[in-house]
RNA sequence: AGACCCAUCGUCUAGUGGAAGGAUACGGGACUCUGGAUCCUGUGGCAGGCGUUCAAAUCGCCUUGGGUCUGCCA
């Protein structure tokens, strides 16, 4: 509909008029009854945005293709691990079914027994809960359906749409043709219906041997789609599987398996990545070509396809992360360095962190590579709500403070969140030596840096204002070994009496009370961006950061001890900690470093 | 080379014919017992061209750039 320029004047002058004769009170009111939603807290908005999903969603919707249901799934392979790649897809799976009133699947696709194992299985089950998403009681199993498929496999070769090439792997391969050129018909395509029948059932019953025979769909050799040119449906594989055991020496294909499976699950919207976008016509052929009973077709799901996430400064490709294991770079699958599931969890990062970042990045089919910083922005953005503050020096630096008594204790309370005071307080002991962060310190410091130098006072946080009075050095070495200061008592508690101020406010750690622990300190696993995208004569090996664990001995508060692995802190001005859920134990507690705060003092 | 898919701030994204908005990152400022958090504020984008239209990020064509496809893997 179209409207000529007159009457779009005449309608925006209208607005403009209306809108400038409005009040601040009438506006308000209006918005609160028109537009409620708009009113409503800021998360809201960000998980109703829209992608291009979600509109073929409201599309089935409107026209009742499904009924106006939503069923989704994830359908991993057991043969790996989970990775943040796979999170965004099942955060964002599970999301449509929550967002619609549906359900969610985890399916198992395991057609192949060659590389599947069971102790992926359950620790993809594993992950997938830590995630938090709900798949209630529909764990399943694709081999599950492998009578289900057989049976529609004979369907097929019933409706003349299916036979047995009896054709080598080389051969196949060399008359499929080329992305070019069209392929040649195997001269086994035009057995009768009844010789496919019994050659099909032979297979069945183990009469080949691996490789001998294939089932093939006769579609069209010529076809452009390379996936169209008579595909194999099943191929023989005498190998035992880890569930079905020895029942079949015959496993469904990825193409024919999929589709079918999401049909009998009743899956709507069966989202994958992008690579699959050439499978598409072969996923609706067989399905099209398949009935339930006499004219009535099976269930219909809607492939759709997006791009798959990256991360800057990180591969996730399986074999990449293979790479590293294998070649020792981390310390196996789980090492909070990688980006597995279970290599996040160790690391200390939230469900909720992956679970935010994973709905903000939207399905799209655009290849991304995302920054770093928009995860660690959701990481932190969970952790500063949640993590109790405490104190730490992860370097220490000594400091006697010269009039304070010796042999004096003094206790402070001290809140455990800034800002939320339901988390309580905490007590805190101070005494004469204390450590404080050797980065803390400095000789000869710059202009704008705040903390403590020669001469200069400093408030130790929630205690006493200190003065730096004198820097003792190794003579030899000219390293500095501990530092004297003096205290102002009228400063008790951090405030002081005469309305003085300190620019700078610096963490402590009584050296009396600390408590010694192992600090773990994790960096990037990559020094380039895209590590995949190399430079001449180098591979993307050359990229891995020789530096990315550093180990400290540091000192915490000392009813760390008796925290439970996996609780998560944040040691002020540091960053946060996790307590390492494999290696901490009793006698030896390790903190690994989730991230770091933000530091814009030290960008400059 | 052929077929198919994709293209909005550095990055991630809204926008679907009627003044390009948000998040993050970055810069400035306020506040602060974390150089944190919070608040305010600034910089920054429709790959290019031609067309259709009163009007194009949006529709069409071309160019450019990127991706996928030649497993009895998924």
């Amino acid at each position: 509909m179209r409207k000529d320029a007159n009457s779009i004047k005449e309608i925006i002058e209208k607005k403009v008029n209306y809108v400038n004769s409005l009040t601040a009170e009438k506006i308000q009111q209006l918005a609160q009854d028109q537009y409620p939603e708009l009113l409503q807290k800021k998360e809201k908005e960000v998980q109703e945005e829209a992608d291009f999903i979600r509109e073929i969603i409201e599309e089935h919707n409107r026209t009742g293709r499904f009924g106006g249901k939503v069923h989704t799934r994830f359908p991993p392979e057991p043969n790996g691990w989970l990775h943040i790649g796979h999170a965004y897809s099942i955060n964002r799976n599970y999301n449509f079914a929550v967002e619609y009133g549906g359900k969610f699947n985890l399916r198992f696709d395991d057609t192949n027994p060659l590389t599947e194992e069971e102790e992926f299985v359950d620790s993809i089950i594993k992950d997938v809960l830590w995630l938090g998403v709900d798949y209630e009681d529909r764990l399943l199993f694709a081999s599950d359906y492998f009578d289900q498929l057989y049976e529609y496999a004979v369907q097929l070769v019933r409706k003349g749409l299916a036979y047995v090439d009896d054709s080598s792997v080389e051969v196949i391969r060399e008359m499929r043709g080329t992305i070019t050129e069209p392929g040649k018909e195997s001269p086994y395509r035009n057995r009768s219906i009844e010789e496919n029948l019994d050659l099909f059932e032979r297979m069945k019953k183990g009469e080949f041997k691996n490789g001998e025979k294939v089932l093939r769909a006769k579609i069209d050799m010529a076809d452009p789609n390379m996936l169209m040119r008579d595909p194999i449906v099943y191929r023989i594989l005498h190998a035992s599987h880890h569930r079905t055991g020895d029942k079949w020496c015959i496993y469904p294909m990825y193409d024919w398996a999929h589709g079918l499976e999401d049909s009998i699950e009743r899956i709507t919207h069966s989202i994958c990545t992008l690579e699959f976008e050439v499978h598409r016509p072969l996923y609706d052929w067989y399905i099209d070509q398949l009935e339930e009973e006499e004219g009535s077709p099976i269930h219909h799901s809607q492939q759709i396809e997006f791009a798959k996430m990256n991360l800057s400064y990180m591969v996730l490709s399986k074999r990449n992360m293979r790479m590293l294991v294998e070649g020792e770079y981390v310390n196996g699958w789980d090492d909070p360095r990688m980006l597995t599931i279970a290599g996040m969890r160790r690391r200390g990062y939230t469900p909720e962190a992956i679970r935010n970042f994973s709905l903000a990045i939207n399905f799209t089919k655009r290849e991304k590579i995302i920054d770093m910083s928009i995860f660690e922005h959701y990481i932190r953005e969970d952790l500063d709500k949640k993590c109790p503050r405490v104190m730490s020096v992860l370097s220490p630096l000594k400091v006697v403070i010269t009039n304070y008594p010796n042999e004096k204790e003094e206790v402070f309370s001290v809140p455990n969140h800034p800002s939320d005071k339901s988390m309580g307080n905490r007590e805190v002991k101070f005494t004469r030596n204390i450590y404080i962060e050797q980065e803390d310190f400095m000789e000869n410091p710059p202009e704008d840096y705040y903390r403590l130098s020669p001469g200069k006072e400093v408030r130790l946080k929630y205690a006493y204002f200190i003065k730096c009075e004198n820097v003792v050095k190794d003579e030899g070495t000219g390293e500095i070994k501990e530092i004297h200061c003096t205290y102002d008592s009228e400063t008790k508690g951090g405030e002081s009496s005469d309305g003085r101020k300190v620019q700078g406010t610096i963490h402590w750690s009584s050296s009396d009370n600390a408590l010694e622990v192992e600090v773990r300190q994790y960096d990037r696993l990559y020094t380039k961006e895209n590590p995949m995208e190399t430079e001449e004569g180098k591979e993307f090996k050359d990229y891995i950061n020789s530096d990315s664990i550093s180990i400290l001995k540091s000192y915490v508060e000392p009813f760390l001890k008796e925290k439970e692995p996996g609780s998560r802190f944040q040691f002020e001005r540091n960053g946060y900690y996790v307590i390492d859920i494999v290696d901490s134990t009793k006698e030896n507690i390790v903190f690994n470093r989730i991230i770091t705060l933000r530091d814009s003092w030290a960008k400059k």
